[in-house]
DNA sequence: TATGAATGAGCCTTCATTCAT
DNA sequence: AATGAATGAAGGCTCATTCAT
């Protein structure tokens, strides 16, 4: 008869846990994202969370703890605007699909302009780990262009580029458009979004050359 | 003939102040690249040049000005390795132009890792000025391109496209070129940059698709 | 007829409340020994005992307080193994007296390693109070040696010594012994024990010189 | 002509950090002793020594350093009141040299309080190093001290007792005429040195039995 | 001009204790 | 009585900058 008292308190408590967790997460983003990792202060997280000081090590064991957490944070909601292609019999062309992602990307890009300005700004010299996080991040998106554009290529739709090198520069183009959304923080209304993924898919594509 | 006596000797201190400030910049340069703004130290920088801390406040205001100015002339030598298009009559074909400036970045790059490492990975989010100074050269190559695009059109040699996004995809092209020459700090044979510079170029004009 | 039970409740109750405080005590002593007064935390006294944060604070009211429990406790222990010399006509001789003393004295020491370490590397320079006990305790233990020194002087046993200085002399060697005892602890066997405390007795009674 | 200007601000300047080092460590020996090691925080060191916090960073590389060096200090001191037992042909006999072994000691003891507490009541259990030293210089003591029993039984002036333990009962009566010293700190007139160590070294020489 | 000793604001982290549940 | 999340004071150490020589 003790136990549910028990399972209950602990289950509570373990729910509030999540939650703070989750609540000094949230809070310590923007502040990173406003100040910069080595202009972020514990003092800062904590005040922007409404938390002692020593609240904020019950939860996370460090400043370069908590930043990690939400670099990793960051990389999966990046990781889940990218499906792969698929290649069955019935799939969508290969063209609409990578139009399909380019376009979830930038979306995903612009609806979280604090996660862009992660990857972009904030996430790199820091430390070895997020360094590594990050590169491998990187490193797993360009591989995942590369394939796609082997793939393109086998299928005929792609000419015979050199694809490491086309991967990357595809990479490029998308951080590019990255930093332009996090550099003019202005809202973007979804038709210029819409339009900019257009053009950015356009130019992937064709180039710049006229045919 | 004091005068002149006394000319030539603060001639001599200006020229070798002019000396010690160079020699103070060059140590500090791969002091930075290596160790990162936050993790160099004045007492990395002093040591490297071989002179006293004191004598480091003499020549520069503080660390973060040495680094604007190490900054500065990184952008300096990008720029000077472009040139704008010629757009003359006996100038020689856009193409050839563009090819040429693009090669020229790409060397300048992979010659001078450190001023890229800065480029690419050191300066961001460390100080307002410096972000400025970052955002300002960005902003002027994207205008540089913007208008060779636009000239492009003009002259019926490029496609109709968005030369705002052009721009920037190129930028972010070249942009992930230098940073894939950071990331893999080996040696890069001659052969293999003019390579590489060929395939980027490719990809920008024809883009990927199938003609 | 409800009476009794409450009584039989709240007796129950405070003798729980006794055993609770027992258990914590006995949790917490060889973790104090093993780490030092500082480097033992309510964390790992808590942890040991099995009890939460919170309920360490309701038997004790504070970590300086459960260690001078503990020190209370081990100095108790060590006074019941010294007796009063029995200066009764039918007492055993004065000599065979001492010689219980330092042997059950030495006894305890040996029997109870966890005590002889609180008294002789733990309790020193932690707190005023407990810097007063241990003072107070080492005081009336020579004390008592002193007193039977000078009954046995008076009883044209022992050579006319300076009693205090003889008195401290004494203590000297007891705690060198348990000094040496704590500092390799390894296991000693009874007899080593044995022909040790012989040993002191015999080193006390008749110093180094040849007669 | 450079040279004997920058080695004569080097060596000022070699002198003067000497002299600084110097006048901190002076300076913290008594804030040690009065607070205790755990009590002394480095404010009321650099307080003290009339220091900036850097100041202390400079000379000491943590408060374990400085400790451990006020130690050092305090261990020499001690070892160098201590010298061996001549044991040439016309050295003074064997008991003479003892007593003013003894007697020196004593001396050093009773005219370097500070000295003294270190050893008897700080350097117990604070780190590691810290402990091997003390512990490292008892064991030296306590091996000077056998040796020199043995000495004496070889030479037919001691009595046939075991050395290890006659040993450290000496040493445990020197250490104990250390803590009440320490204890009570009033100031100890010379005569009583004098009578006290007589009475120690007679303590130790004869025992308390009536031969 | 050059030196390098001195400065001190600032920051991360620990941990004994409290208190709402 | 028991729990354990929350608290916040306190402290050791760093490092860019200053200044007397």
């Amino acid at each position: 008869m003790k136990e549910p008292a028990i399972d209950g308190r602990s289950k509570r408590a373990r729910s509030q846990r999540k939650n703070r967790r989750q609540a000094i997460l949230e809070a310590a983003r923007p502040v990173f994202v406003d100040n910069g990792y080595h202009q972020t202060h514990i003092s800062d997280i904590i005040e922007a969370a409404g938390i002692a000081r020593g609240t904020f090590y019950l939860y996370f064991d460090s400043k370069a703890a908590i930043f990690a957490e939400l670099l990793d944070l960051s990389l999966d909601e990046m990781r889940a605007s990218i499906v792969g292609v698929d290649q069955g019999e019935d799939a969508p062309p290969m063209e609409a699909q990578l139009m399909g992602t380019v376009r979830r990307l930038l979306s995903t890009v612009v609806s979280n302009r604090l996660l862009t300005t992660f990857l972009v700004r904030e996430a790199v010299g820091l430390d070895e780990e997020i360094d590594a996080k990050l590169k491998a991040f990187y490193a797993e998106l360009i591989t995942y262009i590369r394939e796609a554009l082997e793939e393109g290529k086998k299928m005929g739709i792609l000419r015979d580029l050199d694809s490491e090198v086309g991967a990357f520069c595809i990479m490029g183009t998308i951080k590019q458009f990255m930093e332009q959304v996090v550099m003019y923080d202005r809202e973007v209304p979804k038709e210029d979004i819409d339009r900019v993924a257009l053009a950015v898919l356009d130019f992937n594509l064709r180039g710049i050359l006229r045919s």
